[in-house]
RNA sequence: CGGGGUGUAGCUCAGCCUGGUAGAGUACUGCGUUCGGGACGCAGGUGUCGGAGGUUCAAAUCCUCUCACCCCGACCA
C-alpha cells in the first residue's frame, strides 16, 4: 500500500475526551474515530488491525472444530421472555420497536438465538456435541461507556456455545477452549492470564476469565506466585487466619476521638497499627439492617457480602436507617456492646472476628471503644464469613504460598453453562435409550475490538503504539526520504516495495511529499514493526537503514541484502 | 441513576468574572524556499460561540430551560 492512495490521519494532539494510553494513541494514530458515546468507527488503518485480531481468533476457533455462523443481530422480544431475560438483563438492553409496534432487541448475548437453533435443528444424541460461533458486532447500553473502544456500548465478539450429551462431554470442550484460548493470546502477542472468575448474569457453573496484564485494567486479579492460583479479586478466597483469636489482654477503654471518623485517624490518634482498627459497615439487606465487620486495612468484597443469607440485594445503609438502629451517625458506629438492650445483626469477616484487643467505634458521635474483645465487650457475631477482598500478602487459598495482586483487562470469558438455557428453552435431545435430555450447554466469548486496545495498553512507547508484530496494520514501512525530488532513491524503493509486495508482505511504502520528521514520526506512532530508510546518503555508501519498531538504534545493510535482511527480521518477530 | 465538570475553527485552547468588531496555536489551500526527526516565508478560506427562550440599545459573556459529551461510584467481552 502506498501512503498516498490510503487513508493515514494522524493526529498530533489527541482530542480531550481521551484519558487512557490505548485511548489516545488509537485517536492520534487515526484508527478509530467516536461518532457518540460508545460508538466508534474504525478507520481504514484501524481496521486492518481488528482484521487480523479476528482472523487469529478465528484460525484457531476453527482449529478446534468449532462452526462459524452468523445470527442475526436484532433479535425478537419473544426469545428473551422464554428465558426471563427479558426483564433479567435490563436497562443494558437495547430494545427496539419495528412499524407493527413489536418489541426486538439488539443482541447483548446470543445464547437464546444460538439455543433456538439448537432446538430446532438437533434431535439425536448423534448430532452432538457442536460448536457455533459467531464473529459479530454487539451492543450492551453500559452504563458508563469509556476508555474508547475498551468499553464501548458497540463492539466486536467473537460468541460460541457448545452443545453436549453430558456434562462430561461440556468439560473436555471447557478444557479445548481453555487451552484455545490460551493459543489465541499467544499468537496475538499479549501477555495475560487464566483466572478463575464469578460468571455474572450470563449463569453457570465453571468459569474463567482471560486477563491480558496492564496497571489499567479494570479489574484486580490475584495470584499465587507459588501455584498456578488466579482468581479475579471479586472471587478469591481470603483464608481465616491460621493463628485464630488471641485472648484478651487489656480492659475495655473508651476515648475521645473527635473529627476522628476514619480507621486511618483512628489508628494514627490512638498509635495502634491500622490492623488492630475495624470499621463497621452498615448494610441493608433482604433480611433488613446489619453490620458488616471488617479490619481497617480490609476493604469490602460486595459480591461476597451479597451471596450471605439475608443479605441479597445488599446496599449501604442511608444515614437515616444508621441513626434508627444504631442511634448514632456515621464515623462513630459499631456493634452495640454485649451489655445494651439494643440488637442488631452483626456479620464479622473471618480476619475481623480473630481480632482481640481492637478499637471500634463506641455508637457515640466522637467516640471510640479500644481494647474491645469480642464475647467480653461485644457478643459473638452472629455469624463470622468471608466478606473481604484479598489483599497482597494473604495465604492462597489453595494453601501454597502468598497472594499477589495485578491489573488485568478481560478480553475472554469461558463458562459451562449447564443446562440454564436448554432447560427453559426446551432445547432437548434423545439418547441412547430413546430418553428426551436437555443438551448440555458452554458459551465462550472473547472481545475482538477490546484486544485492540489491550495489545496497544501493552504496546507502547513516548513515540505512540508498538503493536505485536502479528496484528500491526502494516509489516514493513518503507520510507524514501526526498524521494519525490531524488529518482535514485524512489527507484531504489520501489523495487524493494515491488519485491516485498510480491513475497506477500504487508508493506506500507510512504511516498507523500513529506519531511523525513513528518514519515518518522507517522510510521512511529501507527506501530509499524519494521522500518526500512531509503536515502541519497544511503544510496551513496550502498546500504539501506532497517530499524525495529523496539529497537534502540538502527543498522545499515548493503541494499542488494536489504530483502533478505528484512525477511530475516520478519520470521524472527 | 446519583455526584462533579466541559461545550467557542477539523484538533488543542484563550476570551466569559467586569456585556460593545470572535481570537491564538495547529491543521487546511496556493506560491516560493527548505529536505535525516512533526520546517520557514507570503497569501488565503474557515465559525448558526451546543440548542431554545429571556434580560438589555447591545449577549460567546448575565438569567432560565434543554441537549450532548467527559470525569468519579454499581455492569461486563
Amino acid at each position: 500500500m502506498r501512503t498516498s492512495k490510503f487513508f493515514l490521519s494522524t493526529l498530533k494532539e489527541a482530542p480531550a475526551e481521551a484519558e487512557l494510553v490505548s485511548h489516545r494513541l488509537m485517536l492520534r494514530a487515526g484508527l478509530i474515530r467516536r461518532l457518540g458515546s460508545g460508538l466508534y468507527s474504525w478507520l481504514p488503518l484501524g481496521h486492518r488491525v481488528l482484521r487480523k485480531v479476528e482472523s487469529i481468533v478465528r484460525e484457531e476457533m476453527n482449529r478446534a472444530g468449532a462452526l462459524e455462523m452468523l445470527m442475526p443481530s436484532v433479535v425478537p422480544a419473544e426469545l428473551w421472555q422464554e428465558t426471563g431475560r427479558w426483564e433479567a438483563f435490563g436497562p443494558q438492553m437495547l430494545k427496539i420497536i419495528d412499524r407493527h409496534e413489536r418489541a426486538f432487541l439488539y443482541g447483548p448475548t446470543h445464547e437464546e438465538v444460538v439455543t433456538d437453533v439448537a432446538r430446532r435443528e438437533i434431535k439425536s444424541y448423534r448430532q452432538l456435541p457442536v460448536h457455533l460461533y459467531q464473529i459479530q458486532t454487539k451492543f450492551r447500553d453500559e452504563i458508563r461507556p469509556r476508555f474508547g473502544v475498551m468499553r464501548a456500548r458497540e463492539f466486536l465478539m467473537k460468541d460460541g456455545y457448545s452443545f453436549h450429551a453430558d456434562h462430561a462431554d461440556l468439560e473436555r470442550e471447557y478444557r479445548n477452549m481453555y487451552e484455545t484460548y490460551t493459543r489465541i493470546f499467544t499468537r496475538l502477542g499479549l501477555q495475560f492470564r487464566a483466572v478463575a472468575a464469578d460468571t455474572g448474569a450470563i449463569g453457570g457453573t465453571g468459569s474463567h476469565e482471560f486477563h491480558v496484564l496492564a496497571d489499567s485494567g479494570e479489574d484486580a486479579i490475584a495470584y499465587s506466585q507459588d501455584s498456578g492460583f488466579a482468581a479475579n479479586i471479586e472471587l478469591a478466597e481470603a483464608v481465616a487466619p491460621a493463628s485464630g483469636r488471641a485472648p484478651a489482654s487489656r480492659p475495655l477503654d473508651k476515648v475521645a476521638t473527635p473529627g476522628t471518623t476514619r480507621c486511618e485517624d483512628l489508628a494514627a490518634l490512638l498509635k495502634l497499627p491500622l490492623e488492630k482498627t475495624m470499621k463497621a459497615i452498615a448494610a441493608m439487606g433482604s433480611d433488613g439492617f446489619c453490620l458488616l465487620m471488617l479490619r481497617g486495612d480490609h476493604s469490602l468484597n460486595e459480591l461476597k457480602a451479597g451471596k450471605i443469607d439475608g443479605m441479597a440485594g445488599l446496599r449501604f445503609a442511608t444515614d437515616a436507617e444508621i441513626e434508627q438502629h444504631l442511634g448514632c451517625r456515621p464515623g462513630y458506629i459499631g456493634p452495640p456492646p454485649i451489655s445494651a438492650d439494643r440488637k442488631v445483626r452483626v456479620v464479622a469477616d473471618r480476619s475481623a472476628a480473630a481480632l482481640s484487643d481492637f478499637a471500634c467505634g463506641a455508637n457515640e458521635e466522637g467516640f471510640h471503644l479500644k481494647d474491645v474483645n469480642w464475647g467480653r465487650d461485644l457478643p459473638e457475631p452472629d455469624l463470622v464469613a468471608d466478606i473481604r477482598n484479598v489483599v497482597d500478602g494473604d495465604a492462597s487459598p489453595d494453601g501454597t504460598g502468598k497472594l499477589a495482586i495485578c491489573r488485568g483487562i478481560e478480553v475472554g470469558h469461558i463458562f459451562q453453562l449447564g443446562t440454564k438455557y436448554s432447560e427453559a428453552m426446551k432445547a432437548v435431545y434423545l439418547d441412547e435409550s430413546g430418553t428426551s435430555r436437555p443438551m448440555v450447554m458452554g458459551c465462550y466469548g472473547i472481545g475482538v475490538s477490546r484486544i485492540v486496545a489491550a495489545a496497544i495498553e501493552q504496546g507502547h512507547d513516548d513515540k505512540g503504539i508498538v503493536f505485536p508484530a502479528q496484528i500491526a496494520p502494516f509489516s514493513v514501512a518503507i520510507l524514501p526520504i526526498g524521494g519525490a525530488k531524488n529518482p535514485a532513491v524512489m527507484e531504489t524503493a520501489v523495487k524493494l516495495y515491488d519485491a516485498l509486495l510480491a513475497s506477500g508482505v504487508d508493506v506500507l511504502f510512504d511516498d507523500r511529499d513529506e519531511r523525513p520528521g513528518v514519515m518518522f514520526a507517522d510510521m512511529e506512532l501507527i506501530g509499524i514493526p519494521h522500518r526500512l530508510v531509503i536515502s541519497d546518503r544511503g544510496l551513496k555508501a550502498g546500504t539501506a537503514e532497517y530499524k525495529g519498531r523496539r529497537d534502540a538504534s538502527s543498522v545499515n545493510v548493503p541494499i542488494d541484502e536489504a530483502l533478505e535482511h528484512l525477511k530475516r527480521a520478519l520470521a524472527s518477530a
